[in-house]
DNA sequence: CGGTTGTTTGAGGACGTTCAAGTACTGTGG
DNA sequence: CCACAGTACTTGAACGTCCTCAAACAACCG
């Protein structure tokens, strides 16, 4: 592990508010493993071997039908933390991995973890709050599928992109998978950047540009709160 | 409270681990609230005050698109506790509740939660795996709208209910707010129960029956996982 | 028993998917 | 640097699912 790494870990948000000796303990036994694009981490249905950390590289949480078409439920980037819940509670995965960059991952032991976790009061402190904040993105993710039109899903997320300014942004994803995580297909999601046009937004390839965020806005329906 | 209370919070999964001691203090301060049907606890974008407990009756969380269509996200029922996460963080509500049957329910000041979870670290350790049991259930629900069609999606839910056996089940929601749970309309959930009795489902208004557990789970494709 | 509300049914239409073909990238070897 | 293959993305047409609107029906409650 890089001394790199450890001032990464640092950084997250899960462990910021941790003093140094909880984290060195947390890593006891760990290790990092490199994986190519393409390699997959683990399968849904898997009983949890490792909690993960994405030193870097991209990773996606993906699911899949009996029928074989593959939704995406969630991205992770370098500094993420991923699927402590089935860690936690020891039970199988519900969704398998996709590594979509060449990644660098820290593994820790589950066990070890679970340990760790009934053993220090600080980190279960810190996994609450954790854990809150991504429930807070999950149910999100279920108010656009049930409230939104898939053009109205591609705005809301490219303005979380640019963080609700202007210009013009780098999507960190292919298309492909982004359709996926938005639950169209890439056919949808080509025509919904289509339709965007006339809200503005206009670009090629991995580079889009929002003109009216304002409009925009207005075009995704909802709340503030979102 | 009613000592029929008290003895509820100790069998909930989130307070069957702690002594009694702690569930003590916790509700200190606490107090129990009448609500009658339609009655509406809080709204989405509300700067969270208390953190709920359902000691009777059932609830809605409900979100609602600028064009006034309303999704319902999740139900709670006796001995529920929702909506943690925005207490935990301090921040605004993602969702409105609407009460469903008259209900009583137990209300914790925000600020006070946060202290005790600030003191008590056997308190942090149940609610972590409490948030990620939940997880677990959001998980799942993402996949159901991202992988399946309606009936599909109504057929699991009626899996669940039934907790995989077949025989008559009683279903606990209007079919107006069932719909809205399972991201339809009325009238596509009444066409989907009508397409699920050739799957062997009957029954009318509230009952119904699930002829054969095996073909209906055939009929959800997916795997075992859920 | 009428009024109110919730559920079902039908017809038409919008949105998104599928399938198929065409076009633009990206990277590799000449 | 260009030609080329391989892949991703876009575009078009036809279809299917689900929604909307409207009306009929059923259940509940005073």
């Amino acid at each position: 592990m890089r001394a790199e790494d450890r001032s990464l870990l640092k950084t997250m948000p899960l462990f910021a508010g941790l003093p140094a000796g909880i984290i060195d303990r947390l890593i006891y036994g760990s290790f990092v493993q490199n994986l190519p694009a393409g390699a997959v981490l683990f399968q849904q249905g898997d009983q949890p071997e490792f909690l993960y950390v994405l030193l870097s590289g991209r990773v996606a949480l993906t699911a899949r039908s009996t029928e074989g078409s593959e939704a995406v439920i969630e991205f992770f980037r370098r500094g993420d933390v991923f699927i402590a819940p089935a860690v936690i509670l020891d039970l199988p995965y519900l969704m398998s991995t996709r590594i979509l960059d060449d990644a660098r991952v820290l593994m820790i032991p589950a066990e070890h973890f679970r340990d760790q976790l009934a053993r220090d009061a600080a980190l279960n402190a810190e996994l609450v709050k954790e854990l809150a904040r991504h429930w807070r993105l999950l149910i999100r993710q279920i108010k656009d599928l049930k409230l939104r039109t898939a053009p109205q899903r591609l705005a809301a997320y490219l303005l979380d992109l640019s963080g609700g300014k202007g210009g013009t942004i780098k999507l960190p994803e292919e298309r492909r998978m982004l359709a996926g995580r938005l639950g169209m297909t890439p056919e949808s999601l080509s025509r919904a950047f289509g339709q965007l046009v006339a809200e503005g937004v206009t670009g090629r390839g991995s580079r889009v540009n929002i003109g009216d965020p304002t409009q925009l806005q207005r075009f995704c329906a909802f709340d503030r709160v979102l």
